[in-house]
DNA sequence: TAGATTGTTAATCGATTAACAATC
DNA sequence: TAGATTGTTAATCGATTAACAATC
């Protein structure tokens, strides 16, 4: 019980959580193991053997509410807190991100943003200041930010990145293109909708 | 030979093309399985296994050329021509995303650009005008356009994709938190990186 | 009760990995 | 040649699925 999740099984965990979270703001109050499986196209047997693994969450005949199941992911992915996260980059990309409600919904907030650029500091961006990017160390430290989100230009996203895995942090969002070198004991999710397209095109096409 | 990819295959492939594509960019024109790994977090040997599927494409104790393996694997996904995708929402996220170099590198084409704001009809969002979304049914005929991108806020998401598959579009991509319903030929891809960073996060606590 | 849906078993399939001969 | 790296085998592990009894 007190054994590390599979990768799988954590990642399809936390897509739950996603629909749990929506179908609930939705108005929602109970939720089948069909209905999670429609909308994250994940078997419902599967769905059903992966909460199992933990309790018995379900009512038979009736389904999961959806209020219990949600604290219940939650406390098996020991993500009940908040957590405080850096935007890096203050272009389109990051106000696109600092003004969306996607983090906050699941206890993340974007704590800090920085740029490069002289002129955007001081600026906001939703309610938040951009700082200096050559402040980064610090506010890390003082806030407390375990992961940053990397929404600068693909010339620019290895220098952003050094400059948060020197300070410590070893979770990065890339939205760039790039490629990042870092050390093995930081993880890099890299975001690229052009190569999941070609993907999503080749089972279109065959 | 015929046969279709697994799911899991055709995903792999579709990483290697990008760090490929990001490689040549750097300047490199050989890579090693190792050095595939080092970007994809993809097993060495399972990057082997999945090219020799296909054909011997490297040289033992040299690597693979990178023009080359490129071609192959664009060959084996039958991703090779232009695709024209359509955006939708011309907010900060879809001024992002018609900005970005991302889809280009792969040969997809924004062929156009929608949204249901009549003062944003008509202005420019990189080189393309927007047009009104009542319009999109036609234009996805004129423009053979296969995909979807949704840059639009969560409560119209859902309207958005309704336009889109009533057009005859069988490819959406939601960045919105939104639950779309959709018909079950239609593939829906949600991008929601707070859940991918709960996920992380589960392996960086634990 | 009747219908629905969970929890669980058993069987199959694909993914992952270590190891190493082949060969550039 | 010596070193490096591919291509391939074999073994293991996790994911997936169908089926169905349990039970709300």
């Amino acid at each position: 019980m007190g054994d590390r999740l599979t990768v799988g099984v954590a990642a399809r965990l936390s897509r739950y959580l996603q629909v749990l979270t929506q179908a609930k703001k939705m108005g929602k109050s109970r939720i089948s193991s069909q209905e999670i499986s429609d909308y994250t196209n994940v078997n419902a047997t599967q769905i059903r053997r992966d909460l199992s693994a933990f309790g018995k969450f379900g009512k038979r005949g009736v389904g999961y509410d959806i209020d219990s199941l949600l604290s219940e992911i939650r406390r098996i992915l020991r993500t009940q807190g908040q957590h405080n996260i850096a935007l890096v980059g203050a272009g389109r990309l990051g106000e696109a991100i600092a003004s969306s409600p996607i983090f906050a919904e699941h206890g993340i907030n974007i704590a800090a943003a920085f740029d490069v650029d002289p002129d955007k500091v001081g600026r906001r961006i939703g309610s938040l200041a951009i700082s200096d990017i050559r402040s980064l160390s610090g506010v890390v430290r003082d806030k407390n930010i375990i992961a940053g989100v990397l929404a600068v230009p693909a010339a620019s996203a290895q220098d952003a990145a050094d400059a948060l895995v020197d300070a410590g942090v070893r979770i990065v969002f890339n939205y760039s293109e790039a490629l990042l070198d870092v050390p093995p004991d930081v993880q890099v999710h890299t975001s690229n909708p052009a190569v999941e397209l070609l993907h999503a095109l080749y089972f279109h096409l065959t």
